[in-house]
DNA sequence: CGGTTACATGAAAGCGGTTACATCGGAGGG
DNA sequence: CCCTCCGATGTAACCGCTTTCATGTAACCG
């Protein structure tokens, strides 16, 4: 076993000819069944396995679709990337990924990744590109969808959940509970990867006040960098005033938790004494009990993969935008403002 | 911009041979300093990118590390990936991901995977191979790496967490504050994909009793199917007893987390009525203050694809296996015996 | 000043498939 | 009975790159 069969040998060993059998492997209708059966037999009994590369080069196409996504290991991430793997397990094209956790990463991969040389399609997920590269991708020759990504996507195939929407059911949530003072914990609006979701959920958390004839108090607002700990120190600092919320909505499950920490710290009981709501509704959630608002990341993740499979293989042209509803996961972090 | 530009164009338009770019753009000494600049411009001005496919044939690899992991979507298996990938990342190696949940799209892969034609190396994590393909696997002219994979791999490369250890160690552990009796709560030993790893921390929690004398009571052992819930369910009944253990090992953290929530349920605090150990420190650990036993998740993915990149590149022979300690955490939910 | 040598480049043969086009034998029609 | 046409197969070009081997040139040597 020095040398793997090719093509050529199995032609050679069946008695046909090359174009035969590589018609015969590939079902074309042409050929007669005998040729065929024994066509097939041959292939097995020298346990030919055709080349992926000669295949894709003589095709001119990659069979190939790649994932560029930030932050593989958050949970998100990770079951939108099952969605992906779910929507291409059973079709042919193999799933390439590319990781972004720096700038230098997404700037190279943006540049470098989308061509036709390279891929079939491009899925880029939780990654907005970079300002210079927007037009360059408007023009590009391969397909490529964006999930969850909002900025400098406008003009290009994307598939987003609604984050002021969410903001907005979170917040109401709490206000009907009869919370009047409902603090926010987020992310700090500006960074470098121009994630938007933190702002847009507090645009939908502005939105849910001001229907309710109301608006934040200056010092119920703590944005600073992503992460549990971080999330605990704005919280505690807020909640440390005697003249506090008595709600929290947090731009998401990661910062949530940090808040309760907080309230633990303090010796606040929730939901008695604070009502805690989350967002993205990771696994976690379910253990600890924490209200928060469900993006379906799966789904998310699946309608982005077959968006651009039928943009490959049907070459249909793709709706702009898809965005998939939030909706509110009710549990033990809320409840009625005592 | 109807075609992309080939090396041909390039030769053409620099007034060189095709062979000539081909060396200049692989960086070959052997090009005239200036020829080479001329030739980096015009490919540049062309915006040539070459093609993936053709350079693959060629030079008669893949440039393609493939990795084969169980159940993408938990943590530990986006953990060993981010490691996998941090090992890759400067490398010429693209990164191609199959994500088996069920045991058919593992013999699948098992059987379709392991060639030359379409990977330069695999990867296999948490996923030991079926019986009828070990013999198969040995003597693939393919590289092989398995990842967390105990079962028929032990004459092949490998890197492993030392499930034995880790369960004397948590027991232990328990053992040392004072408790007597210890209960486990793990999955079944059978499973179809042949998964060891409760088998074997229950191993070494039989070892660690027998090191102190002791032997675990019938009735303070219960094995289920994975899950929170499940495991919920196993420690009610298991804790209901008035008679009942002091503290609890889990085989796994999200086990653990449901030993949690049944003591809740029962009204049993932790640590003071009750110790629960985990296993993996997952992230959730850390907010919840699980004490746990920890492998260094990332740190196998790193190794895991070390290895098989330096056989790939090197050709260096592999060492047989690879066994990373665990370590205990000890966090909030254990304490000694009252 | 002719011959060797080192260096830069070109020509062409792959790599292993797919497929347009040519070919050939036999069935069907006039 | 011959011509046409069709279905099955073969021939060869091509996909775009790498690399061996040949070639030309200029520098170096005695």
């Amino acid at each position: 076993m020095t040398r793997r069969a090719t093509i050529r040998d199995v032609a050679l060993r069946a008695g046909v000819s090359l174009a035969t059998v590589s018609r015969a492997l590939n079902g074309s209708p042409l050929v007669k069944e005998g040729t065929k059966r024994r066509i097939v037999e041959v292939a097995e009994e020298l346990d030919f396995a055709p080349s992926l590369s000669a295949r894709r080069l003589s095709l001119g196409k990659t069979q190939t679709i790649t994932v560029v996504v930030s932050f593989l290991t958050r949970p998100q991430a990770a079951e939108r990337l099952r969605g992906i793997d779910a929507a291409l397990a059973d079709s042919e094209f193999d799933l390439v990924i590319y990781n972004v956790e720096t700038v230098e990463k997404r700037n190279l991969y943006f540049r470098t990744l989308p061509l036709r040389q390279r891929t079939d399609g491009l899925l880029v997920v939780s990654l907005p590109p970079p300002d210079e590269d927007v037009l360059r991708l408007q023009g590009s020759d391969v397909p490529i969808v964006f999930v969850d990504a909002y900025e400098n996507t406008t003009r290009l195939p994307r598939v987003l959940g609604d984050d002021v929407a969410g903001g907005e059911l979170a917040t109401q949530h709490l206000l009907e509970l009869g919370h009047r003072r409902v603090g926010f914990v987020g992310d700090a609006f500006a960074n470098p990867f121009g994630f938007t979701s933190s702002r847009d959920r507090f645009e939908g958390y502005e939105r849910a006040l001001a229907l309710a004839g109301r608006k934040h108090a200056q010092e119920d607002v703590a944005l600073g960098a992503h992460g549990r700990y971080e999330a605990r120190d704005l919280a505690s600092h807020m909640l440390s005033n005697p003249d506090r919320p008595t709600a929290i909505f947090a731009a998401s499950d990661t910062q949530a938790l940090g808040v309760l920490a907080a309230a633990q710290d303090l010796g606040l009981h929730v939901p008695d004494d604070l009502s805690v709501v989350g967002y993205d509704d990771i696994e976690a959630c379910d253990f600890v009990g924490l209200t928060t608002v469900r993006q379906h990341l799966f789904e998310s993740g699946r309608q982005g993969a077959q968006l651009l499979m039928s943009e490959i293989v049907r070459r249909e042209p793709i709706p702009r935008s898809v965005v998939i509803q939030p909706e509110i996961v009710r549990r033990r972090t809320t409840g009625p403002r005592k």
